[in-house]
Formats: structure tokens, C-alpha cells, sequence
DNA sequence: TCAAAAGTGTTACATATACACCCATGT
DNA sequence: ACATGGGTGTATATGTAACACTTTTGA
């Protein structure tokens, strides 16, 4: 035992503080065109085998979060440049049987289609999950994902991010779609449309879907310079929907 | 080394992972009726002696986070039963001298005259600095303070969490400075009344300030309550002022 | 009487909501 | 022909933004 290292209450050695394991799991979303999903494996650790769990592994002593997320990640689908970000940390003392390891929690938007075809020729043990239909899963992910859905929810109403669940090229009916997966509620087409077109943020690609057993729609891409520019401006993205009242004059 | 835990492409002793270092360290945000400002103590760490630093401390190995986070508040300010919220977790490999110490940042939100109440009779060795005035910080607590002001700027548009930062009692005067210190924006008067007061979450205490050079005015208290139940209902809080724009037909 | 903040309304404009029908395509 | 989603407009209600003057108090 060597430094001693002053926290003012209590002179402990140093080493004795390094005695933590850090690990990242990453809540994995995606949408399949008609609902929300979430990533899942079986977890292998007792007493949590056969469980399914949120993708994730421990940090690497020399490794920086956001490359520990990436490289979990990719080694489960496939893919890289995927948008990810670190949602919250997790550590009460008894989440895990190994001892005090704490966990930082990401959230991870990926398109369907990308992994599919990313994972080909993966020995592929994750599997999609319905965002309505999850099972009790292994540790306290559960909660972590519970977390992260309800991040998720708030941000895709204050932030353009629901186009990284979309396929480059969309329909507007298939974004409102997503957004009706994700808030869990009906949005009125006309309204749904003006508003987002109003944003000035979808380019249309001058493409229509082929192959449809309807009249095919137009398909648009998301600008994100444009959006960045008007970002600048001070312009800020929203999506509300009237599921929300306004306080009236006798209380509630 | 005895357990081995298989994370899929490495195989390594259990004990190999239990060698990180946790620390919590907290944003104290404080406002004096005229700014928002930070709590900074000087740090005692090599090479950072002397340098302004955010309160924090190591996290004990039984030690839920949450409560470290309030051992350290209490330790430092004297204060329980603060609003106290993880910010975001923050683990760059160099970010400390003695090793690999993430640390997983609060932010704090106080009344400063509580703070200087509870502190009479302390050795005091913390101090508040106004949020324009932030000298270079040990460590990375600079990055800390930035995303947690930034968090606390969305944050006070998107629920009444500023009324931890003021008195009991305040007049809606001072709500609206305190809205205009951490946005750092001027707000209309009258607007900025009129939205407060629809919304149904202040309540008249019948009473008015004492011995001003000025009118009195009346105080108010935010019904949290009455909040609450509007929340379940459905209802958001939301306050946002004309800094932005909407986009334009001709681009930006 | 001065300084400082309290308190108060209206108008113009922009945005949000509610709502129903015909169109184009594949099967 | 039918099922499916594509695509469109308007009227109304609500919310937001801009703006100036009188009042009350302590010094």
C-alpha cells in the first residue's frame, strides 16, 4: 500500500479505490416499419443463464466509453457510425453477481435493414424484440431499458433523431409510423404532415416506392445540414401531439 | 485467479476487472436574486493544488450512488434533501493522474441561503462562483460543468425543477431573474406573468415582501402538488421565449 | 422627488386542432 | 372490385409576441 490519497473524511490507499468493475450495455433500438424493438441475447451468466439481456461487456481498463459502446455494438450487429449515446449510469451495489459492477447504459439507433444484412454471416444470436412484449430480462435491465425508452420518448420530440431508425429513403407515412411506435399514440395524418414539412428539414428524392399494392408515395431523405443551420438559428425541432391538456381553471 | 468470465472474445480472470476507480462529483448550483452560480472548492490533488474544482469525492465500494452523491453534498454544504440528479458519466482514460477514475457527474440545485445557514459554523473552503466566471478547472471538471449547465438550461424549460433554487416564498419577479440568469436571456414582463401564472402552479401566499425600496409585491410558493396532478394528466410544462425562429421558405 | 420594481391589456400574428374525401396502385 | 395507403384544405381555437403606462414604496 503505497500513496494515500486524502478525501478529506477518511485517508484510504490508493489502490483500494481501484477495485470497481465498469461495464457498457447498450439498448438497442429499431424499427421494422411497424413497430418499436429492442435488441436482446441470452445472457450466459449464472444466475441469469438462458435470461435474455441487453447487449453489453465490461470496459477495458485503456478503453474510452463511447469506444467501449462501439465496439460492443459492432460486435453484435455488424455496424459502425451508428448513432449512440450515453443514456445513464447504473450501479446499485447488488446489480451484479460478480461483485460492485457498474454500468453505463447507451442508447443505440440502428436500421433494421443494416443489421440484417450486416449480420448475415454472423453466427446471430440477438433477436428483436417488441417494445410492448419484453420479458423479465437478466441483472436490472429491465430498468435500464425502462429508462431508456422513456429517454428515447422525450427525445424524439425535441430532436430530429427518429431518422437514424429509417431507411435513408422514406415515406412520410413511414416517419409517422415511427413516431406512433415510439409515443405509443395515433397522430393525425394532414396535421402530421403539414407540420414536418413545414420544418423544411425532408428533402423529397424525387422517387416514388415501387412495388406497392397502393398508390406508391413519395420518398424524402432527412438534410441534416439544413437542420444544423437552422439549429444555429436558434430554431428548435418539436413534435407534441395532443395527448396533453392545458390547466384549467378548477384544478384537475 | 480463479473465476473465469467468458465476454464472447476474451477470456480473463473476474478479478482482472474489479481495477477501476469511481467517483462522483457534483454541480452545485446556487442563485443569489441577481446569478446563477457554482460551488468550487480548491483541489488538494497533484498537479491540480490550488486549482477551483467541482466538489466530489471517491465512491465507496458499498456505497449506493445516489448516496454518495448526497454524502458528498451534505459534506460540503451542510444540506440534505436536495435536488440532486445524475448528469452524465465521464471516464476519458487520462482524465486523472492517479489511474483509470471515471467519475459519474450530479447536478445539484440549492437555495444559497440554506447553504450559508447550514455552513455558519463550518470551515468553509467552498465557494461560489458566478456561472460567467469560471476560471480553468482541475481535471476535466470544465467539460463537467458545460454539459451540466447546458442539461440545466433544457432542463428548466421542460419542468419547474428552477424553484429548488429559490426560496420558499419568491416573487415572480425574482422566478423570472432567475429564468433570465441561467438562459441568459431578457424576458417580457408581462408575457412572462401571464404564462407563469395560466399554468396554475403558484400559489398567493398573501403575503408581500417587507421593507423593499420599491412596492411590495406579492410572494407566491410553487404548488408541487398541484403540479403533479397536471403532469398525470397529461399536461407538460414548457417554458421556451422568442430567442428562436421558425425556418424560413428561403432557407437560412 | 426620485429610483426601482409592481402591476396591468390589447392587438396582430402564428400555430394547433379537428375533420372527410378522392386517387393511384397491386392483387 | 377491392383493399391499402397517398395525398389534399379549411375553419376555428389557442397561443405567442410586441408593446407603455400608472402605482406603490423607501430613501
Amino acid at each position: 500500500m503505497g500513496v494515500k490519497y486524502n478525501t478529506d473524511h477518511f485517508l484510504q490507499s490508493v489502490e483500494s479505490y481501484f477495485n470497481f468493475a465498469l461495464s457498457v450495455d447498450c439498448v438497442v433500438f429499431g424499427f421494422d416499419n411497424k413497430s418499436l424493438k429492442v435488441l436482446l441475447i441470452k445472457s450466459k451468466m449464472e444466475p441469469y443463464i438462458g435470461q435474455w439481456s441487453l447487449i453489453g461487456d465490461m470496459l477495458q481498463t485503456d478503453e474510452e466509453l463511447d469506444a467501449a459502446a462501439n465496439r460492443i455494438l459492432e460486435y453484435r450487429t455488424g455496424l459502425k457510425n451508428v448513432f449512440l449515446k450515453q443514456a445513464k449510469t447504473f450501479g446499485r451495489v447488488d446489480r451484479h453477481p460478480l461483485g460492485r459492477v457498474v454500468t453505463i447504459a447507451y442508447v443505440a439507433l440502428v436500421r433494421i435493414k443494416d443489421y440484417e444484412i450486416s449480420t448475415e454471416n454472423m453466427q446471430n444470436e440477438a433477436h428483436w424484440h417488441h417494445i410492448n412484449q419484453i420479458p423479465e430480462l437478466a441483472f436490472d435491465h429491465n430498468n435500464i431499458l425502462e429508462y431508456c425508452l422513456e429517454t428515447l420518448r422525450k427525445k424524439v420530440r425535441e430532436e430530429p433523431v427518429g431518422f437514424a431508425l429509417l431507411p435513408d429513403k422514406f415515406t412520410i407515412f413511414e416517419l409517422q409510423s415511427l413516431y406512433e411506435s415510439i409515443l405509443n399514440e395515433k397522430i393525425d395524418k394532414r396535421n402530421f404532415r403539414k407540420k414536418i414539412l413545414s420544418m423544411q428539414i425532408l428533402e423529397p428524392c424525387n422517387e416514388t416506392q415501387k412495388g406497392v399494392p397502393h398508390r406508391p408515395a413519395k420518398l424524402y431523405h432527412f438534410n441534416r445540414d439544413k437542420y444544423k443551420k437552422l439549429k444555429q438559428n436558434g430554431w428548435v425541432f418539436t413534435l407534441k401531439f395532443p395527448s396533453g391538456s392545458k390547466p384549467s381553471e378548477n384544478g384537475v
